[in-house]
Formats: C-alpha cells, structure tokens, sequence
DNA sequence: TAGATTGTTAATCGATTAACAATC
DNA sequence: TAGATTGTTAATCGATTAACAATC
C-alpha cells in the first residue's frame, strides 16, 4: 500500500487544470464530476460478453455493475442450445456467436468480455475487432494479439494466485508490533549497511 | 508497458543472490528453478473455492490453473441441492459451508477463494480466518477486513472494466506511425514547455 | 489583516541507467 | 590474453515531499 500526501495530491489534481479555490478548498462535488470525467466514467458503456459458460454468465449477473456505469447488453455463444436463452437472473438473452458484428452494432456495444476457452479467444477477439470493438477484457488463459488502437486487458486468474502465493512463501512480510530494534532489521534485510543516522 | 533493459535485471536478480557467473552468463534452468522458488510457486498450492454458483463454477473448472501448481481441492456452497454434487468437469464434490474448518484441515487447504455474494463475503472470510487460511482472493464486490497476517487479494471485475473506460475516453493514447512533429507533440500533451533540447 | 488552503517551485529521495572492475 | 558477461558502484533521471507565494 503506497501512502499519499496532501502536496502529491494537489499537484496531480493540478495536472488537469485548477479544480480548487486558494483559500477556500476544493468543492466535493465538482471534484467527483471532474474526475469521473477525466477517468471516462461519465459515459454509461454497454458491454457485451462472448461465451455464456459459467464464466460469462456469472459475469452477466455480477452485481459489481449495478452501481456502475456498465450494463451488460448481449451475450454470444456457439451453442445453440443456449441461444435465445436468458442466463440466470440477467434480462439478456444469448445471441449466436456469428452475429457479433451485427449485435454490436444494433446494441451499441462499447466494451467486450472474452470468456470462451483459451483455443477459441484469438479468433473471437478477430471478430470483435472486425465488428469495430476497442476495448476488451480477457478472461481466457492466452496471450492475444491486438491490432494498434485495440486495448485488451488480460485478467488470469493464476497470477492472481500467485501473488498470494509468494505472500505465502514469505511470511517475514506479515506486519508485527515488535520494535524494530538490531535484531528485527537485520531479519527484514532492510538496507543496514546504511552508516550514518 | 514498462521497459527493462540489462543492468536492471542484473541488479535485482543480485538482490536475492548470485546466481550467474561472471564472463559466462545465467543458467536459463537454474535461474527458472531459483526464481521459482523465491516467488513462492514452488510448493503446490491447494484452492479450496467457496459459492458453487457460476463463478465458483468457472473457477473450479479454469484450464489456467492446469500449468500451475494450483489444485482445486474443495468447494463449498450453503445450498443443499449442490452439496455432494460435482460441478461440470471438476472432480472436487461440493461440501457444506459449514464444514469449512473440517474440510480445510483434512483437504490441506492453502488458498482459498470467496465467490459468493456480497452480504455474505465477510462473513465466510470469517469463517476462512477461523479455519487457519492466511491467503484469500476476493471476487465478490466488497470490502473486506481481514486481520493483521491474512492477505486478501480483490479482483474487482468492475475496476478492470473501468481501466478500459479510460482507454476509451482518451483515444490520444493510441499508438500512431506518425513522426512526432511539433503537431503530434502539442495534441498528446506531453511536456511541451521544455525549453532546452 | 489573520487564517486557511490551493497551485507551484525547490529540495529531497529513490529508482533507473551507465560505467566499469571482477571473473571466467 | 582477448572477449564476454556478471555484480556493483557512480551518474542520471524522475517522482515524491517540503516550502512558500498566491489567493480567498
């Protein structure tokens, strides 16, 4: 955890122009519109998910979004036992996975989820750039390419874990109230060839 | 994307020891198994996964974890029509939430995941921590507070969606083969007020 | 004017890169 | 010894923090 200070903020909030008052402070609310603009959370965005597994269909019904600016508008499959078919409690229905190019375009997708198996992904991503899709977030454990202007954001799973994993294999970095004396410096490895202070 | 070049990998590669030789290089096997090691992937790791509902689902059955040393060994749901069931092609069977503790000790369970509903996230890390489990990945869309020794890692599937929203609202960041000319250089903003150079 | 808080410049700190001695 | 490549020190760069003038 990186810990902030007040000058740190006041210059990054100066980088996009003065939002504050010298003297009075800044106004909550203006802030909060500024910034949800700056990141480009005011537009409300419509994302569509190709593959209605597990994977996508939990996606589909993730309450995460409800309070924000993204509404799942289509989900795509090959299966055509799931076509026409609502997932869960999500309103949308499955549309075949051939008609990406015109779903996207009738729904006004912005923003797509890859969750299909990894042998399926580059191929999908092909008709999502195909049907004019920018952004895309990748669940599928490959590594895609992307032509330049597309941005894929990949999320493995297994690098998640393996974060947590290297917290295990390191338990040293567990937080103590021990004073932290000769002895607990020179078990952190923590710069103690510094000779002067 | 951040680049590296040469020195930096030798720096921080020293960081944990020697392990190449001067005027003759890296073993490409010994280093693989040193930083294997360091970063904690040695040891096989046991993923219990509680909520059996879609995303538990996908997670149990996720091909990525096949190349890793992450195992799911358990699931967990309060729902009795999925207890004792399996789910999709994996082979674990679905336990009782209450079970946790027992399970975790007799499956040697090392990580586990929350993928249940948000009112109910805390409370199952509770029950985690109580059980002995210091690493958890979170997806439900919660802030939890763990204590003091337990790391809980978030994947918050809004915030990557919402990185993807920037991208999308900033289309200066896309990469172009235009030679960077006074033009180029005033419309992507970057420190145009160098004087000197 | 006194007090408060921003925007901005100057000082500090840490991380990256370059240079080079040590080693094979 | 000449060539190559590491480990490590010195130089550079950028980011963070401190200080302060501008403003209300």
């Amino acid at each position: 955890m990186r810990n902030l200070n007040s000058a740190q903020i006041r210059k990054d909030l100066a980088q996009f122009g003065e939002f504050g008052r010298r003297g009075v402070g800044y106004s909550v609310g203006d802030l909060r519109e500024h910034l949800t603009k700056i990141l480009g959370l005011d537009t409300p965005r419509r994302v569509g998910i190709v593959g209605a597994g597990h994977l996508g269909s939990a996606l589909a019904n993730y309450r995460g979004f409800r309070a924000s600016n993204f509404t799942v508008v289509a989900l795509f499959d090959n299966d055509q036992k799931k076509i026409g078919r609502a997932v869960g409690d999500a309103r949308v229905r499955v549309y075949d996975a051939r008609e990406i190019a015109r779903v996207v375009r009738d729904e006004r997708v912005d923003v797509a989820v890859v969750a299909v198996p990894a042998r399926a992904a580059q191929s999908v991503l092909n008709q999502l750039m195909s049907a004019g899709i920018k952004a895309i977030l990748n669940f599928a454990p490959a590594s895609l390419s992307a032509r330049p202007g597309v941005k894929v954001k990949n999320v493995d799973l297994t690098i998640s874990l393996e974060t947590l994993s290297s917290h295990l294999a390191r338990p040293r970095a567990v937080s103590t109230t021990r004073p932290r004396g000769v002895r607990a410096r020179r078990e952190s490895g923590e710069s103690g060839e510094r000779e002067l202070g």
